[in-house]
DNA sequence: TGTAGCATGAAAACTCAT
DNA sequence: ATGAGTTTTCATGCTACA
């Protein structure tokens, strides 16, 4: 981590500086991009940014880092100084799907040649979900959801939405409408009804976000919403992963950490790239029993699963190197709690509880490129 | 001991006007 | 540039209950 000190082209020297920050922090700033479509998206003519990375950050390994887009101020600042001053590559994904996705990748992936996943899914509701058309309103003008999150709407919710339409007109006062969409809007509510809405079923999760049918089956219902709210959006990696393929045509070893349900995971085999080897980092047992599930149905390949990152020591890292040759890509989301705008409570920062395990994703990451180093 | 229901704002970006 | 209003957000902690 020393070497980092030699002066770079911080931001690949595309940085869009706007205001100096005024409060005496040396924090950059990192203004997110309008619109939040990355270094480039299939069909969009963007101007596609080429970018060149100095010699000591191509790899190998590869390395790919994800997390929430809208952060606490200088979050991306810290995480982008540690991840070799890297730029992030900030995307929405309701560039690609019908639902709303900010994130920022740290990455060390060339950006050329990329290719979407197939089929293309379905970028409006209506698209998605036809059914749906029945019973929505005119003065609903959404056209895409928001970001699925780990918490839906409360019944009493619904109900009380439900209450205030009944007793209005039809179509319903202004006032009325402002407060029916807000809460829509906030809750991701759907229109199953007359002057009823419900959050999104757990199936329709998985299909939005990527993932095949019932993938998180098996689990309780609170369960199946937290481990999707929590997950990568799978068509958006997938895109970012693609150029791994004609790079690896005999499979890739894969570190991840975070694994979660398996969003990487399930991004690699949706474009057809084998897992010769997965060491799965991930602490949740419902998370791990649904990729385990998964991978005993869909893969060949070896699959090593350890609890906690801070059990991952630099000596077991260097054992896994040498038994597999090295990891052609390491892949994780640290957590996002302390980080995510709707943390009521312990929203303070990549140094909070869950949140400064970014630190073992750095950790890890150096761990394995000075054991391949030696190779 | 585990699961589900429920209440609990604020930070920061964005829009749009001046 | 500045500012007011609007929109969005990978959630936590308590309680009831099996």
């Amino acid at each position: 981590m020393e070497e980092s000190k030699k002066k770079r082209n911080r931001y690949g020297g595309r940085a869009q500086g706007n205001q100096p920050s005024l409060d005496g922090s040396h924090d950059e700033p990192m203004p997110l991009p309008n619109p939040m479509v990355g270094f480039n998206l299939p069909g969009y003519l963007q101007p596609s940014v080429t970018r060149i990375l100095p010699k000591q950050d191509t790899g190998p390994p590869f390395f790919y880092y994800e997390n929430v887009a809208q952060a606490p101020k200088g979050v991306w600042a810290t995480i982008s100084r540690f991840l070799y001053d890297i730029q992030p590559e900030f995307v929405d994904s309701k560039h690609l799907c019908a639902t709303a996705r900010k994130r920022g990748y740290i990455h060390n992936l060339p950006i050329e040649n990329r290719s979407p996943l197939l089929p293309v899914p379905p970028k409006t509701i209506f698209e998605a979900f036809p059914h749906y058309k029945k019973w929505w309103p005119s003065w609903d003008l959404r056209t895409q959801l928001n970001c699925l999150r780990t918490n839906i709407a409360s019944a009493k919710l619904t109900e009380r939405i439900g209450r205030a339409l009944a007793s209005s007109d039809s179509p319903p006062a202004r006032s009325v409408q402002k407060y029916v969409m807000n809460e829509c809007r906030k809750g991701n509510l759907v229109w199953i009804g007359k002057n009823k809405v419900a959050p999104l079923e757990p199936e329709e999760m998985e299909y939005l976000l990527g993932f095949p049918k019932d993938h998180t089956r098996g689990l309780g219902i609170t369960e199946r919403y937290k481990s999707l709210g929590n997950t990568f959006q799978v068509d958006t990696v997938a895109y970012h992963l693609s150029v791994l393929k004609v790079m690896f045509p005999n499979g890739v070893n894969v570190l991840s950490l975070f694994t979660g349900i398996g969003g990487g995971e399930v991004a690699l085999h949706r474009l057809g790239i084998h897992m010769k080897a997965v060491v799965s980092v991930e602490i949740g047992k419902a998370n791990k029993r649904i990729f385990r599930g998964w991978w005993d149905q869909t893969q060949t390949g070896t699959l090593i699963e350890i609890d906690d990152v801070k059990s991952l020591t630099d000596d077991r890292i260097v054992s896994f190197v040498s038994r597999f040759g090295g990891f052609d890509l390491v892949i994780g989301g640290s957590p996002c709690n302390n980080l995510a705008g709707c943390n009521r409570y312990n929203r303070d920062g990549l140094e909070g509880e869950q949140s400064a395990l970014f630190y073992h994703y750095f950790r890890i990451l150096n761990a394995v490129k000075s054991a391949m180093a030696r190779m």
